[in-house]
DNA sequence: GTTGACATCGTACTATAGTACAGCCTTTAT
DNA sequence: ATAAAGGCTGTACTATAGTACGATGTCAAC
């Protein structure tokens, strides 16, 4: 039995605004059901799985591009290329922990210097900022 | 001898474009000299060396917003709170590291699944995505 | 003294991921 | 039968960090 959701449940349902689901019509990543007779679309619960598979999509650092593209590569059973998107993300995501990893060595030391020098003299974060 | 400089040549030795400058005069993060005779303004290399520190600052992880925090920190001679925000954004550094290390066995682990076996059934990434 | 390069100001646009709302129409419950 | 609740569309706004551009005016070099 296929329900006969109004945007409102299914929102309710995935946990996430009207306005997002719009949102995601809009940008290709959902189908907008057609009208019925008045004027209301009414959606069945594959749509609300499809916000779930776009929120854990999200979770492991997709952007909404790509997790339209993973969309199409689903509807053509392009395995490899989900393969390799998956691939060219996590390189994304180990660069970016890399770098946040450089700016957390960076914070550690001006901290430390700071806690050492004890506020004596002139701040010692805001002059390393200066530093040429 | 304080040198009187066009907007672009600051832009040129800061290495930043003209309307980056003008933006962060209009977030006030830079002040915005006096108009001379004419209508033009003239910069000092002080302007230069703003433009240091936010991008030094940028660099170690501080929005615009937390910057220009930093700034009015500096003219008020508040070490204890630059040293609390340092603190404060390596916490979020360290959140946002702890983040992405657990996309990064989510994908790696999505990747591993998919490279067994071998593109042989559907597709376990899409799969393990739908996965309720 | 004219031309070309550059300055000013205001506004609009980029990407990313939504949120908010006005104005109108439909559905549902009382 | 009427009112409240909710749906529809389109547009505008949020944050973040800028970039782009047109109209107009000025500076500097030749």
């Amino acid at each position: 039995m296929q329900s006969k959701l109004t945007i409102g449940q299914v929102a309710k349902a995935a946990a996430v605004n009207i306005e997002t689901i719009r949102f995601y019509q809009r940008k290709g990543l959902i189908a907008e059901p057609p009208k019925a007779l008045g004027g209301f679309r009414y959606y069945s619960e594959k749509c609300i799985d499809d916000i779930h598979f776009i929120k854990r999509a999200q979770a492991i650092g997709f952007t909404l591009e790509e997790i339209k593209e993973l969309l199409a590569m689903e509807a053509c059973d392009a395995c490899q290329q989900t393969h390799d998107a998956s691939l060219i993300k996590l390189n994304m995501v180990n660069a970016r922990i890399a770098e946040l990893e450089r700016i957390r060595e960076a914070l550690q030391e001006l901290i430390g210097k700071c806690e050492r020098e004890n506020f004596e003299t002139a701040c010692p974060i805001i002059d390393s900022l200066h530093q040429h």
